[in-house]
DNA sequence: CTTCGCGGCGAAAACGTTTACGGCAAGTTC
DNA sequence: GAACTTGCCGTAAACGTTTTCGCCGCGAAG
C-alpha cells in the first residue's frame, strides 16, 4: 500500500542502506547518488515510517502534553505555543486532558511514555513524590510547577501579584481582600506568596478569604464576603472569579471602580471585552509553552546534570476596574 | 532499558508468541498459562510498544485532529470532546494547528498520515478537490464541512440561524442586518443560507453587510454600518463580532436591546458573562467532537461503502440583547 | 492399533527502518 | 609495487511486536 524505503531503493538503483543514508546523513553518500535518491523519493512521494525509525533509534519524534482542562483558555494558550514550537523542531504532539484529576494525570503520562520522547506536564495536581515517579517513565518538563531536579517553565505569578498590590497601594487602598483559589494549587500558593510579601512590605490590611471555586460562581459567592469585610479593593485569584465578583457587585448596586476596585489574573480575552474592562495581570503563556519544549529538547540531548527552571515575566495590565478609593 | 515482551516470556516460562496471545486474544491460551503470563506482565510493569505493534498490524492506535486555531474556544471545545472519546476507545490523539492556512492544513494531515489511523479535519479552508486529495493519504472525517463521499460531523448552523430570525420576527423586527464573516468560510455560507431562507419566508428587509473579520474589531467596524442601514436588529456572524458590536454601540450611546437588538453565534462562555448577556445560538461542539470520533472508528472497520454525515442540532439561547423594537 | 482432529504452544518470518561491518576501488605513502 | 588509508556503498542484524505454520500430545473415532 504505502511506499517504503525499498521502493525508493529500487527506483534509484541503490540499496536501502544508501537511501537511508542519503536522507538522514547526506554527507555519507556521493552527491550524484544522493540526488538520484532524492529524486526517486520525491517522485514516489516517499515519507519515512516514523514508527519503524523510532523502533531502532529509540526516538519517536513525538512529544506529549497533558493539561488539566482543554476548555481553559490558559492551557490552550500554552498548547498552541507548544504545538507551534514542536512542529518547528519537526516533532508531532500528543495531547491529553486529565480533567483536573491527579490519578488520570499520572495514568496519561504513563500511557504516553512509550510513544513520546518526553512530555510537558502542565500545572499538575500530583504530589511531589508522584511527579518524580512519573518522571521515571519518560523525560518530563513541568509548566507552572516547581520541583527540584526536574526542568520547568514557570511564570512569575508572585511578581505579578506583587505588582497588583503595588498598584492598589499607589492608588491609595489600605484594606484589601484576597479571594483564594484552591489551597492545594501551586498557582494559588504562588500568587498568595507574592501578595503576602507586598502586603507585609506596604503594611496594608488584608482579608484573606476563601478558598473558593476558581469559577464564575466562586466569584459570585466571594463578592459578598469581601464587601462585608469592609475592603476597598478585591484581588481575585483569577479572571473568571473576578467576572463573577463584578456581576455580583453590579447586581447589588455597588459601583466598580467607584465604590470598590477589582483585579483579576490571567488576562483572558474576555477580561478586556467586558465593561469596565478588567485590570488584571497577563501571563506569558505562549512564551512559557515555547520554553517548555525548548527545555524538553535540550534535556533530551544533555547529560541531565542540571534541571533548569526558567521563569517568564508577568505583566500588570491596568484597565478600568481599579481606581482610587472614595473620600 | 524498557521491559519487553521477551522479559515477560522469560519470567512466565513461555514463548513470546504465547505472551502476545495471552494479551491480545486470551481465548487462545490455557487459562492457567494466561494467568501466569498476566502475573508476570504486571509484576514487570510491562506495556506493549505500540510502535512495534503498529508496524506489523498496520494500525497505530492513534488518531489526529487538525484545527484552524487552538486559541479559538470553539475548536478547543471539540478537541476536548475528541480527546475524551478517543481515550475511551483506547486511542491517543495527535493535535495540530493550521493557523487558518489551507496549505499548512494539507501539509499537517499528510505529515500525520503515517502515524495515525485517521484524522478529523475541523472546518478546513481547503478546496473540495484538495480535501479529496488528502483523504487519499489517510482516513478522513470532516467536522463542520460537508463534502460528498467523506464522512462528516456537522452542526445545524443554518437551522440555528433560522431560529434567530424567527425569534427576531416574533419580537416584531422587520429590518435586520446580517454581518457576514469570511465569504469563503463554509460556516458563513451555512449561516447565511439559514438566514436567507428565514428572511424569504417572513418577508423581512435584510441588509447583507460585509464581509468582516470574524473578530472583535470586525464587530466594531460593522456596527456603524448596521445602524446607518436603519436596521433594528443586528445578526452577527459569531459571538466575538457581536461583542465588538455591543462595545461600539455602547460607545455611541445606542442602547441594547432598547434601540437595537443584537445576536451572536457559538455561545462562547463570555457570551453569558457580559451584560446584557448575549442572545446567541449554542453549537453542540462536544457532541460533534464525539460523533466525529465515532464516525472515524466506524469508518475504520467498514467497507467504506457509505460516508455518513451526521448533523447535530443547534439551540437558540435567548438572553438579554434581544427585545421588541421601539414604538 | 491406527487415524484423525484439536487444543495449546514454540519457531520463525514479517513489518520498515537504521547502522555496524565489511568489501571494493582509487589514491597515497614508502 | 606493496601496504595503508579513504570514500562510497551493499549485506545483514537489530528494534519489539504479531501471526502463520507446524509440532506435540491426547482423546475420540474407526
Amino acid at each position: 500500500m504505502a511506499v517504503t524505503i525499498r521502493d525508493v531503493a529500487r527506483r534509484a538503483h541503490v540499496s536501502v542502506a544508501t537511501v537511508s543514508r542519503a536522507l538522514t546523513s547526506p554527507e555519507l553518500v556521493r552527491p550524484e547518488t544522493r540526488s538520484r535518491v532524492l529524486a526517486a523519493a520525491t517522485e514516489l512521494g516517499y515519507q519515512p515510517n516514523r514508527a519503524a525509525r523510532g523502533l531502532i533509534t529509540g526516538k519517536t519524534g513525538n512529544i506529549g502534553i497533558v493539561v488539566p482542562d482543554l476548555d481553559n483558555p490558559f492551557f490552550t494558550g500554552v498548547l498552541k505555543a507548544v504545538q507551534a514550537r514542536a512542529v518547528q523542531a519537526d516533532y508531532a504532539v500528543f495531547v491529553a486532558d486529565s480533567d483536573e484529576d491527579p490519578v488520570t494525570e499520572a495514568k496519561l503520562v504513563h500511557a504516553m511514555a512509550k510513544q513520546v520522547d518526553g512530555v510537558v506536564l502542565c500545572a499538575p495536581g500530583l504530589e511531589d513524590a508522584q511527579i518524580h515517579e512519573v518522571a521515571g517513565a519518560t523525560s518530563l518538563v513541568l509548566l507552572n510547577r516547581r520541583l527540584p531536579g526536574v526542568p520547568a517553565a514557570l511564570m512569575d505569578s508572585a511578581g505579578g501579584m506583587h505588582a497588583v498590590v503595588d498598584h492598589l497601594v499607589a492608588l491609595g487602598h489600605h484594606r484589601i481582600a484576597y479571594l483564594n483559589g484552591p489551597r492545594t494549587s501551586w498557582s494559588n500558593q504562588e500568587r498568595r506568596r507574592g501578595l503576602m510579601k507586598a502586603v507585609a512590605k506596604h503594611g496594608v490590611d488584608l482579608a484573606d478569604l476563601g478558598p473558593f471555586a476558581p469559577r464564575y460562581e466562586g466569584g459570585l459567592q466571594a463578592a459578598d464576603l469581601a464587601v462585608a469585610a469592609g475592603t476597598t479593593a478585591i484581588v481575585a485569584y483569577n479572571d473568571i472569579m473576578a467576572l463573577g465578583v463584578l456581576a455580583r457587585l453590579r447586581d447589588r448596586g455597588i459601583s466598580v471602580p467607584g465604590d470598590v476596585s477589582v483585579t483579576g489574573f490571567d488576562d483572558l480575552t474576555y477580561a478586556s471585552l467586558c465593561s469596565p474592562a478588567l485590570t488584571t495581570v497577563a501571563m506569558p503563556v505562549a512564551q512559557a509553552g515555547r520554553t517548555a519544549v525548548n527545555l524538553l529538547l535540550d534535556w533530551l540531548d544533555s547529560d541531565h546534570s542540571e534541571a533548569p527552571q526558567i521563569v517568564a515575566e508577568t505583566q500588570l495590565i491596568v484597565r478600568g476596574t481599579t481606581a482610587p478609593p472614595r473620600e
